[in-house]
DNA sequence: TCATTTCTGTAGTGATAGCTAGACAAACAG
DNA sequence: CTGTTTGTCTAGCTATCACTACAGAAATGA
């Protein structure tokens, strides 16, 4: 078995750049969904043929996978940093649902949440399945965030970790909802300051 | 011109019942959304050929334009009910929340909102548009009754109706999400409860 | 009975879906 | 240069999409 470290491929070189036609494709999916976009849709916006999506992607359903790694990287990863990046659960939550709300209506970009909408009622169950991990994974995540704040004694020990946590994310998703209806970023940034009026605050004894 | 004004039809009778048919379409255009849903699936859920379908529906964009007002009227019409059944908005905000929660997890039927998820991502615009123009119109209802409750003294002075209706409606949709994904509706009547805390209160000065 | 009207089943329309075979192009190693 | 490897392009694959032409079936009125 020989071993080849060379830096240069051996074949004819990809004539285009991959990373930007992932990125055209992301703005695709984003706006249209994984259904309504197709191949054709794909292979013009991203500017090769068909046989040179297939050759760097593998299928439809590959690149999709991918282009939702790079989503959740480049545009989702602003969940995680609003609640490690604050010194309480309850300033994470509120930078969680304001940011939320920013991140939905950015100009130049599609309206909406790719995770939240981009696999609604598709064909095949696989895609929609794989987007409903990503979201319950959240409510997860947010779970096991408010169980700490209670130990923590920030939160009331009376406080339902997993209702308060599906709360946080139905308002996101309602935001992102909204967002794709045509609300203006004021108006979903009000519905984040009100959802925030339901957090559990805790009342010295 | 002459009028007909005969009780019996002329030709061939109809050999299926429009509204039994007109309701298997609901389930599954409910179930899978407009898109995903087929003429081949809707003609065997529905128990008649293609051709039957289209002498009595006119096309899958009529059919489902049908299917819709039916939803509304046998699955939606407690949203209105909610709101006017109650002696106070607050009351009534509440109902609504909470018996959407109950709604979106109707045993034996299909999960979630029609209204909410059926048509996101189609490749017809028109019907997407549809769908979301009755989102938008019970937001606007919605407001509408809001700046009642204001003028009429239940609700502070300084509230905002637009986004107290955006906020409600928000709620509603992140339950009818979160029904698709899987929750119980235990926790989604959760979710109701605390989404009742951020509505505003009138203290007395 | 017969002509008319309307519905239903077979069988297919053109368009588009995701995907690929095969010829050629462009890089490499030797 | 030649041979190998890999990417791109043309063209076309099969399957399914929404939809319908047409012939036969089942009711009516006369």
């Amino acid at each position: 078995m020989r071993y080849d470290f060379s830096v240069t491929a051996r074949g004819r070189p990809r004539q285009f750049d991959r990373d930007v036609a992932l990125r055209a494709a992301m703005m695709l999916f984003w706006r249209q969904g994984y259904e309504a976009t197709s191949i054709n849709d794909l292979s013009t916006a991203m500017g090769i043929g068909a046989p040179s999506l297939y050759a760097a992607f593998g299928s439809k359903r590959k690149l999709f996978d991918e282009v939702v790694a790079e989503y959740v990287r480049r545009y989702n990863s602003f969940m995680v940093e609003a609640i490690v990046g604050e010194p309480t659960l309850t300033r994470g939550v509120r930078r969680l649902l304001r940011e939320s709300a920013v991140a939905v209506t950015r100009p130049g970009l599609p309206r909406g949440c790719l995770v939240v909408s981009a696999a609604t009622n598709t064909t095949s169950p696989e895609v929609e399945q794989a987007l409903r991990k990503l979201r319950n994974d959240g409510i997860k995540a947010l779970e096991g965030a408010v169980r700490m704040a209670i130990a923590g004694g920030e939160l009331p020990d009376d406080t339902n970790p997993r209702q308060l946590a599906h709360y946080v994310f139905a308002t996101m998703q309602g935001i992102a909802q909204q967002a794709r209806d045509g609300a203006s970023r004021a108006t979903l940034e009000a519905i984040a300051e009100l959802a925030m009026r339901a957090w559990p605050v805790k009342t010295p004894a």
